[in-house]
DNA sequence: GTCTATACCCGGATAGAC
DNA sequence: GTCTATCCGGGTATAGAC
């Protein structure tokens, strides 16, 4: 898939498999380099700064995730495509999504610097989920609803193992879905 | 509630907070030190490092759910007892519950230090909601049903927004009990 | 119990040679 | 494109006076 296995590229994976394993502040940028088998000098060369790296490697999934709300606006999705949808963006970018949250730091960096104020991205989808003249208990349903779909899409991946080529089982997939709708459904 | 506010017990209160809005790792003494008054040099009159302080606030709520755990191998709870058990355990111990699963530096000073392997005690979880002979899918359900018990809860407190009394709205309890079991129930 | 001062280390980042 | 060397800041922790 990746054309060629340029350093650039090769910084990336490495990045994101350090930064889903001990966080992004838990990483350093020596750990980076140690694996890359260069120095911390090296990498500055291809990157001004460890935050960079965390937004080369959160552009494409965030771009993903706005799309797909953005889209929204003018069609509304029904809830099991919306559910849908957001199991296949949670798979797809399976490191970034346990980075993200569970990082205050990256929180900040997020919220911050990219285009939109990006908290908000969770309430729009939250809101989606409940619908539009939603009472508070309509609200929990759609945190319900939410939270299975990427939670246990991580853990489903998490389970499947060892090599598990970053796919997730279809079989898998239609049961977190089924679990999301009924959990949504009063 | 509290017998006296000492300054140990103060210490406590303030790095909890700060502990759960910036992480562990993301929190630094001289941050707790400011927010009491003081210096870092008297904080470690009370405390002797930075890890102890986490040690001392998760010491309630770790030894809570373990006694949950193993009242479970004597007398399973049916999954709506037990459910509601989590609840009300996220609930407690909310601030902590953010700590925890959020830095994996504080999830390595739990697993390296702590009586029991404690990664483990989720799974134990799991197994106790995906029942006996559970399948795969029965596990991915038992996930999605532990996953809104926690997720749920933090989140439904944060609606609840400003002075909320660290308290759960029984309506909103039960509501986050009902979207548990039909995540589970297939 | 709290202070001042400081040791020590580690992380991000830069300069400049090669 | 990668190296050596180094700066700087901030973080944990300690020594010792008060």
């Amino acid at each position: 898939m990746s054309p060629a296995s340029s350093t650039k590229e090769r910084i990336l994976g490495i990045a994101r498999d350090l930064f889903a394993r001990q966080g992004y502040t838990g990483t350093s940028i020596a750990d980076i380099a140690r694996e890359l088998g260069t120095t911390t000098a090296a990498l500055y060369y291809h990157f001004p700064s460890k935050a960079d790296i965390l937004r080369a490697l959160l552009a494409d999934p965030m771009a993903a995730y706005t799309r797909l709300l953005d889209g929204m606006r003018d069609t509304p999705l029904p809830p099991e495509e919306l559910l849908g949808a957001l199991i296949d963006l949670a798979a797809e970018s399976r490191e970034l999504a346990v980075i993200i949250d569970r990082d205050p730091a990256v929180l900040k960096l997020i919220t911050d610097q990219l285009p939109q104020p990006s908290e908000q991205l969770n309430e729009q989808v939250i809101a989606a989920l409940a619908g539009p003249d939603a009472d508070h208990l309509a609200t929990i349903r759609a945190h319900a609803a939410y939270s299975v779909t990427k939670n246990v899409t991580l853990a489903a991946m998490s389970l499947g193992a060892p090599g598990a080529d970053n796919k997730l089982d279809p079989a898998d997939r239609a049961e977190i879905l089924h679990a999301a709708l009924r959990a949504l459904d009063q």
